[in-house]
DNA sequence: CCACATCTGTAGCGAACACTACAGATATCT
DNA sequence: AGATATCTGTAGTGTTCGCTACAGATGTGG
C-alpha cells in the first residue's frame, strides 16, 4: 500500500499564519475563511491536517508554547530570582508590543470568555497560562532553597503576582498602550517583587 | 396623536440580564437567542428598544458604568492616595469573585479581540477602562498637590499600574483564581504602590 | 505499470446567525 | 369613541458559519 499524496504546504508556516489570525481576532472572531486565506490553503486541507477549528487552535497553541518555552528557558536561566522577575516582566513588555505580532498575547487575546460550544477554549488558554506560572513558581522554590529569597517569601504568591501583571499588560496592550507604558508597569511591579522577596 | 402602546418590560432589569450574558460569554460568544431568553422578551422588542446587538451592548455598558462610577466615588473618597489604592485593589478582588456575577469584569471578559465587523467593541471596552484609569490619575494629581504623594511620584504611572493589576486580576479570575488569590495579588501590588508613592 | 493511500480544489451542505415583515394588541390624544 | 402611534409575538428573511462530498491529482509500494 502506498503512502498517499504528500502535503503541499508547510504545516508550521501555516500554523504561524493561523496564530496571527487567532491572536488578532480571538477564537470566536476568527472565521475559517480568514484562516484558509491567511494559510493559503483550502478548507479540506485545513480539516485533513488539523481536524477542526478548535483542533487548529490547539495545534497553534502547541507551536506557540514551544516558542514560549524556549523563551522561558532564557528567563529562568537568570542567576537570581530578582533577575528572573526582571527579565520576565521586561521581555513580556517588549514581546507584547512587538510590531511583528498583534498586541498582547495569544493566551489572553485568544479568548477569555467564549460562547456555548467553545467553553473549552478559555479553559485551554488558562491551562497554558498556568503552565508559565508553574515554571516561575518552581524557579522561586529553588531560589528559596538557595536562600536567594527571604524566609517568608512565598513562591506561589510571587509567581501568581508576576502572572497577573503580565496578563494585565495584555489588556493594556489591547487598549493601545505602547512599549514604554508597559515597561513602566514592569518597573513598578518589580518594586513590589523586591519588597515581597526580601520578606 | 397618541403615545403608542407602552413597553411591557423593565429596560433596566433587562439590561442587567443582558450584562450577565455578555459578561459570561463575551460579545461574540453571545447570541440574540440567549439574550432574548435571559431578558424574557422577543427579538422585535430588543431591536425596538436597543437598535442592534451592539446597541444593546453599549446600553448595558452605560448601565455598568453607572454602577461603577458610584462604586468609584467610594474608592476615590478615601483620604489618602495609599488608601485609594488599597480600596481600589481590594474591592476589585472582591467584585471580580462575587458569586452574583461571572468571574472578572465585563470590560475585560466582554472581548479584547473581536472579528471583522465588531472592531468597535474592543475599542469601546478599552475606552471605558481608560475612564477608570483617568479617574485614578486625577485623584493622584490632587494627592500630589496635597503632598500626599512624593515629589517624584508620577500619577500617570501609578494609575496605569493599578489599572494593569486589576485587569490582570480579571484574567486570573478567568483562570479560576479565587477571592483569596486575587487579594494576595492586591496585597503585593500595594507594596509596589507604596514604594512608588514615596519616591 | 498498477493498486492504493492521501492530498487538493470546487462546490455546496445543513445549521445557526443577526435581524425584520407583519398583524394584532394596547396605550394616548382629541 | 375614533385616529394614531408604539409595542408584542409569530414566523420567518437572507447571510454567514463551520464543515464536507466528490472527483481529480500525486505520491508510495509491489
Amino acid at each position: 500500500m502506498g503512502m498517499g499524496r504528500p502535503r503541499a504546504f508547510d504545516a508550521d508556516a501555516a500554523l504561524d499564519r493561523a496564530m496571527d489570525v487567532f491572536w488578532r481576532h480571538g477564537y470566536e472572531g476568527t472565521t475559517i475563511a480568514q484562516l484558509t486565506e491567511a494559510m493559503s490553503i483550502n478548507p479540506p486541507s485545513l480539516y485533513a491536517a488539523f481536524g477542526s477549528k478548535e483542533g487548529l487552535l490547539k495545534a497553534a497553541l502547541d507551536r506557540y508554547s514551544e516558542k514560549r518555552d524556549a523563551w522561558m528557558e532564557k528567563v529562568l536561566g537568570a542567576s537570581t530570582a530578582r533577575e528572573v522577575a526582571e527579565r520576565f516582566l521586561m521581555e513580556h513588555a517588549d514581546a507584547q508590543t512587538d510590531p511583528a505580532n498583534p498586541p498582547g498575547c495569544l493566551l489572553v487575546q485568544g479568548g477569555l470568555a467564549c460562547g456555548t460550544g467553545s467553553e473549552n477554549v478559555p479553559f485551554e488558554l488558562a491551562a497554558r497560562r498556568t503552565h508559565t506560572e508553574d515554571q516561575l513558581r518552581e524557579r522561586f522554590v529553588r531560589a528559596k532553597a538557595d536562600r536567594d529569597l527571604g524566609e517568608n517569601a512565598d513562591p506561589v504568591t510571587l509567581a501568581r503576582y508576576l502572572s497577573a501583571v503580565t496578563s494585565g499588560m495584555c489588556v493594556m496592550a489591547s487598549s493601545g498602550a505602547d512599549r514604554n507604558a508597559l515597561r513602566e508597569i514592569a518597573a513598578v511591579s518589580l518594586k513590589a517583587f523586591d519588597e515581597q522577596a526580601k520578606a
